[in-house]
DNA sequence: AAGGGGCCCAACCGCAGTGAT
DNA sequence: TATCACTGCGGTTGGGCCCCT
């Protein structure tokens, strides 16, 4: 197909635009609108292609535009989004009242990347990175210590060390966690969780059909904190969770994607296996299906909200800071 | 005070998608 | 159906600013 020439035209101007330029710009859309892009630059009587006024008019001209920080909302926001949605920027974009999509792109690449990273996670995936290079610090510190190199045989230093990185990444976890204020909860944990009360012969097994656990009896639940027997010293964080459990007879559990505390669930990944969800994640989905029950999720593993509503029963109410989902 | 390096963000580039003919 | 014109989107760039030495 041939390509339209646009911007590779000679003798329009390139890079930053004048107060001249936006006055124009601004006068001639309050006036007409911008109908065509390619012919409003000769109609506003500017030296630009029609590319270059679009994307001046709509990142930075726009009188919607909200500038300045992003609030921590907001920064919490296009964490779950994008752990839902990947790059998709401009439909991010749609969920944030005034903000661009690259506005939020340029965000997210100085900012949430690195401060992704840095707690240990993948940026694109939102899973707890598990390369060896991401503990390093940590390991140099370790093999520092004079005792261990020398009293110990190299094996049970191999054990040490793996349950030193384990021990470093959950804790990396637990900061970001801390840090983003959402609640605790990761597959391994969730996993564990399962297995203890689906161990009940008292209570019911997990309910496939109306994704609904029911525990009789929430005084026989087992320590919950059992599956992290392999991080001696570490309390798990599932201590949290048990209180809630044992004050509702009733606890509605959903999917969950996989084990980030951005990403609350990947609709592909559906299952039998009943995980958790973050509540922060489940208010904002809920939030968005209100407000637009319409729209359908761009990700083409998604289906639209349809589909989600099928997984998502109407009376799921969560809400923070831990797992309070009660159906009714 | 100077300059070097890193950060930030507006703007550009090129591809994909869509509607008209 | 093929082609064209146009818009929208995501990745990338580069220039200005700021901070540190």
């Amino acid at each position: 197909m041939a390509r339209s020439p646009c911007c590779d035209e000679t003798g329009l101007k390139k890079g930053p635009w004048t107060p001249e330029e936006d006055q124009k710009l601004v006068a001639y859309i309050k006036k007409h609108g911008h109908g065509s892009w390619r012919a409003l630059p000769k109609l506003a009587g500017l030296n630009r292609c029609g590319k270059s006024c679009r994307l001046r008019w709509t990142n930075y001209l726009r009188p919607d535009i909200k500038r300045g920080k992003f609030s921590p909302e907001e920064e919490q926001k296009i964490l779950s989004l994008h752990a839902i949605l990947g790059n998709k920027w401009s439909a991010i974009a749609t969920h944030l009242h005034g903000r661009t999509d690259n506005e939020i792109k340029n965000f997210w690449n100085t900012h949430l990347k690195k401060k992704l990273i840095q707690m240990g996670f993948d940026p694109m995936t939102h899973q707890p990175r598990i390369d060896i290079f991401s503990g390093l610090p940590h390991l140099i510190a370790l093999a520092s210590l004079k005792e261990l190199m020398e009293h110990h045989p190299w094996e049970e230093q191999a054990v040490k060390l793996q349950a030193e990185l384990a021990k470093l990444q959950h804790l990396q976890y637990l900061l970001f966690q801390a840090q983003s204020s959402l609640p605790i909860c990761t597959e391994m944990d969730t996993l564990h969780f399962m297995d203890s009360i689906s161990s009940l012969k008292d209570n019911p097994p997990f309910n496939n059909s109306t994704n609904l656990l029911e525990i009789q009896n929430p005084q026989t639940l087992p320590p919950l904190g059992a599956g992290f027997s392999h991080l001696p010293g570490l309390e798990s964080p599932l201590d949290n969770i048990k209180e809630v459990v044992q004050s509702n007879s009733k606890f509605l559990v959903l999917s969950q994607g996989d084990n980030s505390p951005t990403s609350p669930w990947l609709p592909s990944s559906l299952s039998p296996s009943p995980r958790l969800l973050p509540a922060a994640s489940a208010r904002m989905l809920n939030e968005a299906m209100a407000t637009n029950p319409e729209e359908g999720c761009s990700n083409s593993s998604c289906g639209g909200w349809n589909n989600i509503a099928s997984f998502w029963p109407d009376q799921l109410l969560v809400d923070d800071p831990m797992f309070h989902e009660i159906a009714n």
